[in-house]
DNA sequence: TATTGTTATACTCTATAACTATA
DNA sequence: TATAGTTATAGAGTATAACAATA
């Protein structure tokens, strides 16, 4: 019966993955969120907390001490935003910049084992019904 | 990038169909483990508590105060096991049957509206993918 | 008045160690 | 010795209220 359920089954393929993710990220000393806060600033320099909170669903209080600690890592820098004085812009270091290419591309090899048991298409057609669901 | 990971998607999409999961059951004073452990049950009565576990993926101990609330709210009832002293076999009561009957339509019904963009066949065929990464 | 970032705090979920009773 | 159920507790993740600075 719950094996009937959507919700069900993604918590659960969800629950695989994660935990292989966690086990790899730990090497980079990085864990998920931080991950997705690196990842979405690669490819969004100058981004604001407000617009990684949003994206990412995390609530702005849960974001500071993150962020904070992966400033004190020297992985990110926060810069003062162009137009909106009460706006910090978030930047990777070459550091955060080297990290995040290493760690990507460790979660693309990860991914591929986490759905060894799928073809490529079969891969594309789950993240595309997924996103149906979420967007 | 992000939204290149089954990971990623996959925690997304749960997130979506478990809000509305939880609006839903609040009305049953269900929880998911709740919902999860009364529908086990009422497919596989006398289960003990560590298969309840095993199938779940919760660890013991934080089944217990679940169990032991269940049971106060007078929907599960826990029995001497037939073959086991240890174990106790945990079963509905006429009252947890009626509850999950309603719970699990419920449910069926959201899950419906969670996935109103999917044709029936997507559907069965998110599923399916789902399970061919967890199982 | 609304929004950004922040602090403090509380609540839920999940994880670990250790105990007892039985196998 | 191994397992089922339990207790106590710690940690991670997530949530709310309220504040200063800026728009």
């Amino acid at each position: 019966m719950l094996e009937t359920f959507v919700g069900y089954n993604a918590r659960r393929a969800w629950l695989v993955v994660t935990q292989v993710f966690a086990e790899r990220m730990a090497v980079y000393g990085l864990k998920q969120a931080d991950f997705s806060v690196l990842s979405l600033l690669a490819h969004n320099p100058g981004a604001t907390s407000r617009q990684l909170c949003s994206t990412l669903d995390i609530l702005p209080p849960n974001l500071v001490n993150l962020i904070a600690a992966m400033d004190s890592r020297g992985l990110i820098e926060r810069r003062p935003h162009p137009h909106d004085g009460r706006a910090i812009g978030l930047h990777l270091t070459p550091a955060g910049e080297a990290l995040i290419r290493d760690a990507e591309r460790t979660v693309t090899q990860l991914e591929a084992e986490a759905s060894a048991r799928l073809t490529a298409r079969e891969r594309e057609t789950l993240i595309r019904l997924l996103q149906k669901i979420y967007r």
